[in-house]
DNA sequence: TTGAATGAGTGGCTCATCCACTGCCTGAGT
DNA sequence: ACTCAGGCAGTGGATGAGCCACTCATTCAA
């Protein structure tokens, strides 16, 4: 059982705030209304305001001065990756631009994995692949899928990849459910994975590179086709 | 004159918190002590406390739960890019993994731009470029330089590029003082950079890989081996 | 014309207090 | 001996009133 997660008033004032900042009800650049406005529309404290705009400050989306006010930061222009989640799920267009930028970094990756895995790394590889090939329901054989990237991201022994692979999969598989296209059928999910991992444990970057290259482009054509209909 | 940022108590907490997590004091997966007696320790409110805490668990670092208490995330393992700045900061030896990924990441954007940039794009690219070889101060060389790579990424035609440029950026920039190496002579580094640019605004995805990769490669470098003497 | 003082409006921070949730422990009933 | 309902202690969630600090535009005297 997870723990799972409980809303607070917190919580949904920000995620309030957030929803009218992205859909430019606060475009960018504009100042906020005061604090004690703000709470006495919403029918908070000021204490939970303040709270909120603590929140969105740290995501990047506030810019507070004292004796001033706060305003609506330019987050596309200064924003980073983190926003994405964020972003994708008020606007799914941007599930496109991520899945290009998984393409370039997936292969980067791939490539790099090959090189610098250990063997235990690549045992672990094979192992992950079995798994996939062993889930039921489509939903798992899709996360089961996503471990799969994930340990070939730590297999680059670049932590930095890592927390790249966190930031992709934390924005687009929030949305999973309507990406489920490639992976209804495990053994065939497993089969296209299978080049790549065998590429990467036998230590053969060129291969692994054009067959994450094959795989990468594959998934993503029929996850972005399956997503048309929406 | 910049409207440069004010440090509020809040934030002396939060840098403080952010510390005693990263060295280990509270190690990941602990339980922090309740806020009371945190907010006792440190001689602040408990309102104070949980402003900070508000901010590291949107920053990736906390994880509270009504009636249990706060505890530390395994945020190597789940956190996401956004992390970068703050682990850079307190260890350094981030960076050459970082720049392993800018060399990767910076070669796809430079092959994607030359392949999609718009005119107004290609001409702004030389714009910038003159701009790297009109600076004076080394600092201000490494910033226009870094202007050309965000240019670049804009070019790509894909806005998460961008945002993964600032991440980037906002990891490293900060240590610039450390990494100017590179940029001590104007006319060098734009000559550098030349080519690069050339290949992006002449449409040649081939050459402007290459390119990129001879230039990431290069000032990589120059700017790990500066670092080794500190 | 200058520049010091003022005051309105804003966010920073504290305090005291109450509510809600969780986990454990106790003790009655089986 | 076991079970489980109830209570209780400890924790975070949220409030509201209050005071302080900062910024900026206005005012007014030199």
């Amino acid at each position: 059982m997870e723990p799972l997660p409980r809303e607070t008033i917190v919580d949904v004032l920000e995620r309030r705030l957030q929803e009218d900042i992205l859909d430019g009800t606060h475009p960018a650049g504009s100042l906020l209304p005061p604090e004690q406005r703000l709470a006495e529309g919403y029918g908070v404290t000021r204490t939970t305001v303040k709270h909120a705009f603590g929140r969105l400050t740290q995501a990047g989306l506030l810019e507070t001065r004292h004796g001033v006010g706060t305003r609506v930061r330019d987050y596309l222009r200064l924003g980073g990756a983190d926003l994405l989640p964020m972003l994708v799920r008020h606007n799914p267009e941007w599930l496109a631009d991520i899945f290009e930028v998984r393409a370039g970094v997936g292969t980067l990756i791939a490539e790099r994995a090959a090189a610098k895995a250990t063997p235990p790394q690549r045992a672990r590889l094979r192992t992950l692949l079995d798994a996939v090939a062993a889930a039921t329901e489509p939903d798992a054989v899709q996360l089961a899928d996503a471990e799969v990237h994930r340990a070939l991201a730590r297999a680059t022994g670049n932590r930095v990849y890592v927390l790249l692979t966190n930031t992709l999969f934390a924005a687009y598989l929030p949305l999973r459910v309507r990406l489920v296209a490639p992976f209804h059928d495990p053994a065939e999910s497993a089969a296209r994975l299978e080049p790549l991992v065998t590429a990467v444990a036998a230590g053969d970057p060129a291969t692994a590179r054009t067959a994450a290259q094959a795989y990468l482009g594959e998934t993503q054509r029929i996850m972005l086709e399956a997503l048309e209909p929406s």
